[in-house]
RNA sequence: GCCGCCAUCGUCUAGUGGCCUAGGACGUCGGAUUCUCAUUCCGAAAAUCGCGGGUUCAACUCCCGCUGGCGGUACCA
């Protein structure tokens, strides 16, 4: 049986490394069949900053990746951990001082697991570790203690960590000989760099789940770039959704090499998703319940055409407002004003009451050829913008007084 | 410093001894389509597989050393 866990600390918003982790566990328990919890490590008084935990629900909810079953909160166990760190002191493994207890490591030990990222043995000898806290002067236990008794009571089968807990791996190696329970499988996920090659913190601004999502980012996007960010199924798709990547998630499969975050390519696959998923109206009126400007757009009879001409190009849903809007980009010179008012009674002349878009094209064109005006330019003059939805997609959406007012203006 | 992990185009990666004169994707550059911008479609440049030794008929793939990067070295997780 398969049963995995999620066991953040809420010190703060986790960043997309940390939701990471909460993908893999959730794409290799789904995949398996088993179960995937969250336990929240609340062990650290002095760094809980409140609200984490709620937005990490928020994101997990919002991925779709939600551990099942109860959430467990270690601040709740501490006579669990008190209970343990008395059968410890009692054989003789566990010391007091100075208010905490410790545990010393006998040096001629060696501790050795097969990680299944990589399928590597490693081993460290008992000296390089040197005593280290289980149990607190504040009562509270450390990561170390809390960790192996809550892994070993939830039967715990698998532990994805990120890779920075290698070298804490034979403490919790030699807990779980202390108490001579059998340890699980470890799974250390190698870390998210950030583009200065250094691990990804919030030092140099990694941002959330939650960030992303305010900047334009599909949920889709997130799972699917976070998983191939030391995961590749093998295959030649870049884009895979969260059912696709639990069929074929294998451990095997994940990388041993720290990944580099990519904005260029996060953002490439975002417009992919973006062009593929069928309701994107209904996500750009989530993303902008709160701005009645693009909501109007969105609950007009034309909202359909008008998201089928924008989704080419957009990148972000963020993207969308500048698209939809219908303010001029920029004042139109005396030059340019010229150019509108002999275009538009040119068009007049040749035009009859309905602009056809056939014929709006021929006669934009002749009037180019005719006076050497750039279509980039004709553009800038019936849009008002220099470049986005165009004139005939405009044409067919609002009709031809909205391209006249832009002419006249 | 010590301990550990890692090492294929700028980036994400395929590759498990011969199929590799190393494949794909992003990005970059060029072109086609085109009413702007995108989209879409073609094409190009881009890795002497970090370096040096082995093993083998044969090594990107196995072994050793080196170098480099990263991580850990808290009464933080």
């Amino acid at each position: 049986m398969v049963r995995v866990r999620y066991a953040p600390s809420p010190t703060g918003i986790q960043h997309i490394g940390g939701t990471r982790t909460a993908l893999f566990n959730y794409l290799f328990a789904k995949k398996n069949n088993g179960e995937f919890i969250l336990r929240i490590e609340d062990t650290d008084q002095k760094r809980l900053v409140k609200g984490s935990i709620e937005a990490l629900l928020e994101i997990l909810e919002w991925l779709g990746i939600k551990p099942t079953g109860e959430i467990i909160y270690q601040s709740q166990r501490l006579e669990l951990y008190k209970k343990y760190t008395k059968e410890l002191v009692d054989k003789g493994i566990a010391y007091e001082s100075q208010g905490a207890v410790f545990v010393k490591v006998p040096g001629e030990k060696t501790f050795s697991w097969t990680d299944l990222v990589g399928n590597k043995k490693i081993s460290f000898g008992g000296k390089t570790q040197e005593d280290f806290v289980v149990l607190k002067s504040d009562g509270f236990p450390t990561y170390h203690l809390a960790n192996v008794v809550d892994d070993h009571l939830m039967e715990i089968s698998h532990v994805f960590r990120g890779e920075e807990w290698i070298s804490s791996t034979p403490k919790h190696l030699y807990l779980y000989e202390s108490f001579g329970w059998e340890p699980p499988q470890f799974v250390h996920l190698p870390v998210i760099l950030g583009a200065d090659k250094k691990k990804l913190s919030k030092r140099h601004g990694a941002k959330s789940a939650l960030d992303y999502k305010k900047e334009g980012y599909l949920k889709e996007t997130i799972l699917n770039y976070m998983a191939f960010l030391g995961w590749n199924p093998g295959g030649k798709r870049e884009q895979l959704s969260l059912d696709e990547m639990v069929k074929l998630f294998k451990l095997e499969d994940i990388n041993t090499a720290n990944p580099i975050f990519d904005q260029a390519k996060f953002e490439w696959l975002n417009g992919v998703w973006i062009r593929s998923i069928n309701d994107l109206d209904k996500r750009l009126e989530e993303f902008y319940s709160n701005d009645k400007d693009v909501l109007d757009v969105l609950r007009s009879e034309k909202a359909k055409e008008i998201v089928n001409a924008a989704k080419s190009r957009m990148k972000t849903l963020l993207d969308f407002k500048a698209l939809v809007d219908k303010n001029p980009a920029r004042e139109k010179t005396d030059k340019e004003k010229e150019i509108a008012r002999k275009l538009l009674n040119f068009l007049n002349e040749k035009m009859g009451e309905k602009w056809k878009d056939e014929e709006l094209l021929a006669a934009m064109r002749q009037f180019s050829k005719e006076n050497d005006i750039s279509f980039k330019t004709i553009f800038f003059l019936m849009t008002g913008k220099e470049s986005g939805i165009g004139i005939l997609e405009l044409n067919q959406i609002y009709g031809k007084d909205h391209l006249i007012k832009n002419l006249q203006s």
